[in-house]
DNA sequence: ACTATCAATCGAACCGGTTCGACGAGGAAG
DNA sequence: CTTCCTCGTCGAACCGGTTCGATTGATAGT
């Protein structure tokens, strides 16, 4: 390995001048510069990460902290960390990715170690474990997903309370009175996902603003109860529009609607919730309300950036939820 | 932040002291151990990663080098990803997960900072550009997909050729004598993605020596081309039995089928390439060479720690194809 | 009683960068 | 011709760990 003093040494400076040459901290000849960039370019001189952690308190790595349900429709975490992961290297950022199951743990660990200079959560509960360690940690930190209390964090979701009031709204113009909604399983409320509560809340709330009769089934997860649970449903024949707010019970539901000979729109309306790259994957063709991961997963690394650049140390509270905007895909009526 | 030195301070005695109790490299009495495991307690401390790193040459993170091409079907890198950070953990590695576009540039960044111990590469292609950097880098490296050359590193992948044979075997077996093969897109050739071409041309070849007639074509990855496609193919009434190479073929192949009014194994049989994850995700009831993309990653981890733990500075060359299993669902009489 | 051995600890050097204060040379101002 | 800056550079200290002798006191061996 080349350290800063062979590159020195090789251009008949000292360690400090060839440091300065690199960060424009002083001003250095232009002669010395270049024959410093000489050398550097000669020898093939990249600096020693840990050596100048050590120096600034800087590692230039953000840590990104996944929790992976296993009741949870797992495609959908990588539409997040990939937009994260290129924004972050934008910001000049590396990504160090946790996974670990005790995620306060490993966050306090990490942390303390000083392996990063801030930290962005992914899929953030109502009450999140990891929060009290967030608030305890030296580093700044941004999330996607909305928890009860966001003070001091910046935090990034979809408006999931408007996403199911839209919803409601864009069935309630075409006249429907009576609907099926798919939300969640009941896990997922019981690990607190608020995203899942806000939403149903919200559109029953509204619901009933209209006089429109739910009919409300928390959706199953896993094949094949999944298609069992739509069938029954279905044959059921329990109103004219259906709103699902779960992935699994989406991308199966083209199958089993095709089974029964359940024509959309024309026998059935439906309206979901997910993303255009999810939407793609399962090739399915229903209007629904974006929920838009990769701008959530921009968000959230340029406020930690700006967070981690601010010197102030003044306590970040920007809490942005953003707009629903529903695709529509012409399966209304 | 607290330091060796405040835990020194605080249980009245040197740093090196602590560091010895800390790492038992040296004996320790009793007595101050306590002291010092009380004091560290006390005081909350964790050591500086970046000062670890620079004294011991050890970052303890290995570095992820994932590749995302935008005509690959994404769903399927996390299934390697997510085993991958697991078993790293259990060894006792963090994870920094690279996605540059760059590929070449990212790695050789992060090995001369030296900010990682290892590397993990997936989705190496037969003549991958991140190689020649990585035969140039200091620290060791195994992978996952099979490259041209494999000199130098562990390498990891399914027995795609035996994979072709076995399901060629499978329809042989059952008496079938035309049927239509169905690989990877173009590009993935061009790309040099080996597993493309190594399976299809032996597929082929066990064909030939059957006398099997063979009807193959690329598949589409993205919707609507997909549907489209594999209606065409459908319709044209090629064989009786299909080998499907593709995760977006067979994604969609369900649904198509369907709507023909096709049915499996009855009126055509189907074999597939994938993982049970990705047949659960969506749902697909085909017998399947299981591509355990679990076990591949998990290997590569066990080899790199093994590599990384060996100072004798023998350069591996551990090639290992795992055998493909038949997963049988059924969908072939 | 005298030396060899060993357990327990300390001080100093080192890893590879960054940064602060100092210092000499040259130019401008008085 | 001083005096005072500014520019360009250097040396030393520092970041927070690890590790290599060296030292001390106690124990064992003869």
């Amino acid at each position: 390995m080349t350290t800063i003093q062979d590159v020195a040494r090789h251009a008949g400076v000292s360690r400090s001048t060839v440091s300065y040459a690199l960060s424009g901290k002083r001003t250095i000849s232009r002669e010395t510069r270049e024959r410093i960039e000489a050398a550097i370019r000669e020898l093939g001189f990249t600096p020693n990460a840990g050596a100048r952690a050590l120096a600034t308190s800087q590692t230039l790595v953000i840590g990104l902290f996944v929790h992976f349900f296993q009741d949870e429709f797992s495609p959908a975490m990588l539409q997040y960390v990939l937009p994260i992961s290129d924004a972050a290297r934008e910001a000049g950022y590396d990504i160090l990715m946790v996974t670990e199951t005790d995620g306060p743990k490993a966050l306090e660990r990490i942390s303390n170690s000083n392996m990063v200079d801030g930290v962005i959560l992914l899929n953030v509960a109502h009450e999140d474990p990891r929060l009290p360690v967030m608030r305890k940690i030296h580093q700044p930190g941004s999330m996607v997903g909305l928890p009860k209390n966001t003070e001091g964090f910046d935090v990034f979701d979809l408006d999931f309370e408007e996403s199911g009031r839209v919803l409601v709204d864009h069935l309630a113009e075409r006249g429907h009175r009576e609907i099926v909604l798919i939300t969640p399983r009941k896990d997922v409320y019981d690990r607190g996902g608020a995203y899942a509560w806000r939403f149903q809340n919200a559109a029953l709330q509204r619901a009933a603003q209209y006089g429109i009769r739910v009919h409300w089934f928390h959706g199953e997860t896993q094949q094949p109860a999944v298609n069992q649970q739509i069938g029954e449903i279905l044959d059921a024949g329990l109103g004219t529009a259906m709103i699902v707010h779960n992935d699994a019970v989406i991308a199966a539901l083209p199958a089993v609607l095709h089974e029964r000979g359940i024509r959309v729109p024309d026998d059935l309306s439906v309206v979901g919730i997910f993303s255009e790259d999810f939407g793609r994957l399962f090739n399915l063709p229903y209007t629904a309300v974006e929920t838009s991961p990769d701008k959530l997963g921009r968000r959230a690394v340029q406020a930690l950036v700006q967070q981690m650049l601010d010197e102030s140390g003044s306590t970040p509270n920007r809490v942005e939820l953003i707009a629903p905007q529903i695709v529509d895909r012409g399966s209304t009526k």
